[in-house]
RNA sequence: GCGGGCGUGGUGCAACUGGUGACACGCCGGCUUUAGGUGCCGGUGCUCGAAAGAGCUUGGGGGUUCGAAUCCCUCCGCCCGCACCA
């Protein structure tokens, strides 16, 4: 007999679904849209076309699929679009090293991820295929910008940015990791430049609050997001410096520690600095130490549990509670990307104020009394971060200091010397990029007029082309002077356009939902078509995107809410993050030269073997050890489902017999648990793999009946199922088989219900233990009530040598399950 | 330090509201073919035993229970995210 073949197999099908656009599914009013089903929007995050895809991408997009074709079956209609997000870095690197145009590699890398993708058979709807480079897109992502700046979402300021030496571009804080760039590794400066930011900020609140609008996104995603908004509730409460009638507000969480103050430290970057120091004593110590500051980078900064430095100003600030004069110091520890960059010191409540005070020898005063042993450092219980009553606080001595808390804040409050106030860690996002191969900024400046959108029925702002992508401190974009001068949209007069292109997560910010019109010319979407669809019912990426794009994704979100160009809060109603897939335990990457190429996998053994064994290689959730083992473990059971298939397609049937015998009980009996269970493993949290060995278990019993039930309708319903089952994910192997049983095509077939009586049996297996422990196992009729089962139990060979003449002294039984009998 | 997660056979990992291990890899034996691999069948938690069988097993210890991977206490170890955040 012939061999399971899957070459043959994924061309034919790939044929069929190519040619009949199986996947392609209409909006509301168009032709063929069926307003009778529900609708699922079954989403993978977008790849970067960079070279050809991975096995992440295999992982991704499997998970996706099984999603989606699970959901059609089940009655969905399902949109499963495709796109490519392809601005980006890579290409453009690569660029300056070829002088090759950045788009030509990203059509080559898109005709190579396509060519992939039509080969693994994920169900895609190619009529709505997108790319963020083409200005049939971006030119909406222009358009989306200046609605922001519309409405003053998008504003231009000079500002203290991270700078990479290497890539020559700003970066935005989620960029820098451990004070390196995330790209290429390089140490991050600091630098001030004018840059364009998106007021994320106005939106932290929401941002938090809207996780309860979510259906289901994994816990840490969530925690991962919330402490890097960072939100904490206190004061902003003013100091002042007297003598040059300068305002020093601070936040604090701990307004009731006030009257502890007893320094004021200034962040280094502090804006007030040098006129506090110009002109006296303090100032060369002063401008060393900030200049030794603004070499280090923030990782050395940062670092944990250093000593605390600083130098004295010379200068003291009033504390509005008790009027009394503090010193003030500049410190390192003391950032000025959080709260104001100022802070009042209360040595006795704050662990670092405390190392600091010990250093220089400042006053420590306690004001609320109590001790925590374990973070306590001298005898006096100090620092103390608990609460207790009052102490050295005027009159609120004796008082909680819970309570204390909101009256003193309240007290300031009507002295005009301090507010209730809500802080972030959150910073606005910083999206100019000092590059080439990104979405131009449609933005003009005129000396007449001053900056100006460009008007929105001229945009796209196409992308010109240049002789040299390499940037030089300035965006690339400056040498194409034809471009660059332009006329003033405002007076006609001369003007020059923005250089700066946008961060290729604007692109990716809002993808998902021009895939729902993605041919509109007149809008960047149907409001109709992105109300039907929206938000996406499920969700699927890597983990990596738990905080950038999730965090955008879902601002952008509200913000085109608010501006009524949405009718959804939130864009993803379930998340999934898959977990990373390695070689021997390690990262795959070409420099250690363990990649798996997932075509090499789909040539070998057919996109089913190797789509089904990512699935299958452990909880997609987390990550797995890639095995080539596990491969040709996942072909052995695929081609024994063939064989069974096959088999059992070319042995007639006989007529149904009113009463199937008990080995054809058994296999319906196996082929109904089955169903159930794959039916509840995929629908309760993507647990794939144990789906995945389900239909294997039933493919074995059937395997096992082949020769003994030939024939018999059981075992081809038996076969039939398992193709039904395993097509989410092995979907050119599931409608082989299926239609050599079934004659009918498995993917317009209702997903199989599980026949309740065929789950229950007559029999069951009663386990009898003694004293807690298994000693036998016996069948049990399934109506025996509870008198028969202890009969039963004891009626057992093996448990009566257990028991051994002792006495029971006890029965316990579980129905359906097992007796236990305790003896003394 | 804060937050999240985890610890079960040689391995990846199953186990519903407490009633012990699914599926697969690997390994061992057999069959077919045979240059080898593939393919098919059977076995496989550990220890003792020829066998029947017995004892021990879900990171360690303790508890609740007739019975604990599951519930409670405690200790140990690992992974991920954030971190001088006022």
């Amino acid at each position: 007999m012939e061999r399971y073949d899957p070459r043959a197999i994924d061309s034919r099908w790939q044929g069929i679904w190519e040619s009949e656009g199986t996947w392609e599914v209409p909006n509301p009013g168009e032709p063929g849209f069926d307003p009778s089903k529900p609708k699922a929007y079954v989403l993978e995050m977008l790849p970067y076309p960079s070279g050809e895809p991975h096995v992440g991408h295999l992982k991704n997009y499997s998970i996706g699929d099984a999603i989606a074709h699970f959901r059609r079956r089940n009655g969905y209609q399902v949109i499963h679009p495709m796109g490519y997000d392809a601005f980006g870095l890579p290409a453009e690197n690569a660029a300056i090293k070829t002088g090759e145009h950045p788009r030509v590699a990203t059509e080559r890398s898109i005709a190579a991820f396509r060519r992939e993708f039509h080969s693994w058979g994920i169900s895609i709807d190619w009529t709505r295929e997108i790319a963020s480079c083409e200005p049939e897109y971006y030119r909406w992502t222009q358009w989306i910008f200046l609605k922001l700046f519309e409405r003053g979402l998008a504003y231009r300021a000079e500002a203290p940015v991270q700078w990479c030496p290497v890539d020559q571009t700003v970066l935005a804080n989620e960029q820098v990791i451990d004070g390196h760039c995330e790209r290429c590794g390089a140490l991050v400066e600091q630098r001030n430049l004018e840059q364009w930011f998106f007021r994320i900020t106005d939106y932290a609140d929401r941002l938090l609050a809207d996780f309860d609008l979510l259906e289901s996104w994994p816990e840490n995603v969530i925690t991962m997001q919330r402490n890097w908004i960072g939100r904490s509730e206190g004061a902003r409460v003013t100091f002042s410096c007297e003598e040059l009638g300068i305002d020093f507000p601070v936040f604090t969480t701990r307004p009731d520690t006030l009257f502890g103050a007893t320094f004021f430290v200034l962040a280094p970057e502090h804006p007030e600095l040098e006129r506090l120091v110009a002109g006296t004593e303090h100032e060369a110590d002063v401008k060393a130490y900030v200049e030794n500051a603004r070499r280090e980078t923030p990782a050395e900064r940062g670092s944990g549990d250093r000593e605390k430095t600083g130098v004295p100003l010379g200068r003291t600030v009033t504390n509005p509670v008790n009027g009394e004069e503090i010193p003030m110091f500049v410190a390192d520890y003391v950032l000025m990307e959080y709260g104001t960059g100022a802070l009042m010191a209360v040595p006795a409540h704050d662990e670092r104020d405390y190392a600091f005070a010990r250093s220089f020898g400042l006053p420590i005063r306690r004001v609320i009394e109590g001790t925590d042993p374990d973070e306590a450092v001298d005898d006096d219980g100090l620092p103390y971060s608990g609460d207790g009553p009052m102490t050295a606080s005027g009159r609120f001595d004796g008082m909680q200091n819970r309570a204390a808390y909101g009256e003193i804040v309240d007290w300031l409050a009507s002295e005009e010397r301090g507010e209730p106030a809500v802080n972030y860690r959150l910073r606005d996002w910083l999206l100019s990029r000092q590059r080439y191969w990104g979405c131009p900024i449609p933005i003009v400046y005129c000396e007449e007029c001053g900056m100006l959108p460009v008007p929105e029925d001229q945009l796209p702002v196409e992308l010109p082309d240049v002789e040299d992508y390499a940037p030089k401190g300035q965006s690339p974009l400056a040498t194409a002077t034809d471009w660059v001068n332009t006329e003033c949209p405002g007076c006609g007069g001369a003007a020059r356009r923005e250089t700066d292109t946008m961060d290729t997560f604007v692109d990716s910010s809002w993808y998902f939902i021009r895939y729902l019109d993605p041919h509109n010319s007149e809008a960047a979407w149907d409001r109709e078509a992105a109300d039907y669809w929206l938000p996406a019912d499920q969700y699927i990426g890597g983990i990596e995107h738990a905080i950038l794009h999730l965090m955008y994704a879902r601002f952008f979100t509200k913000a085109l809410a608010d501006m009524g160009e949405l009718g959804v809060q939130e864009p993803f109603a379930n998340l999934f993050t898959q977990g990373m897939i390695t070689r021997d335990g390690h990262k795959m990457s070409k420099s250690r030269g363990n990649t798996v190429s997932p075509s090499d996998y789909v040539e070998r053994y057919g996109a089913d073997a190797a789509r089904t064994y990512v699935c299958f290689t452990g909880p997609p959730a987390k990550g797995g050890d890639w095995v080539d083992a596990g491969v040709e473990g996942v072909h052995r059971f695929l081609s024994r489902l063939w064989r069974l298939g096959m088999d059992v397609a070319a042995t007639g049937e006989s007529a149904p017999v009113a009463e199937p015998s008990e080995e054809a009980r058994d296999l319906l009996g196996k082929a109904h648990w089955a169903i159930d269970k794959v039916t509840r493993d995929i629908e309760d949290g993507f647990q794939l793999h144990t789906a995945i060995a389900a239909v294997m278990e039933l493919v074995n019993a059937a395997y096992r009946h082949k020769d003994s039930l030939e024939g018999d309708p059981a075992l081809r319903f038996a076969a039939s199922t398992a193709a039904s089952l395993i097509f989410p994910f092995a979907p050119h192997l599931g409608a082989e088989v299926y239609e050599a049983l079934e004659g009918r095509r498995v993917w317009e077939e209702p997903w199989p219900q599980a026949d309740e009586s065929y789950l229950r049996s007559d029999t069951f297996p009663l386990v009898v233990q003694v004293n807690g422990k298994r000693r036998d196992q016996v069948e049990a009729p399934a109506d025996a009530d509870e008198a028969d089962l202890v009969r039963l139990a004891h009626a057992s060979e093996a448990v009566r040598r257990h028991i051994d003449g002792r006495e029971v002294v006890k029965e316990i039984v579980v129905p359906g399950k097992l007796v236990n009998l305790v003896v003394r």
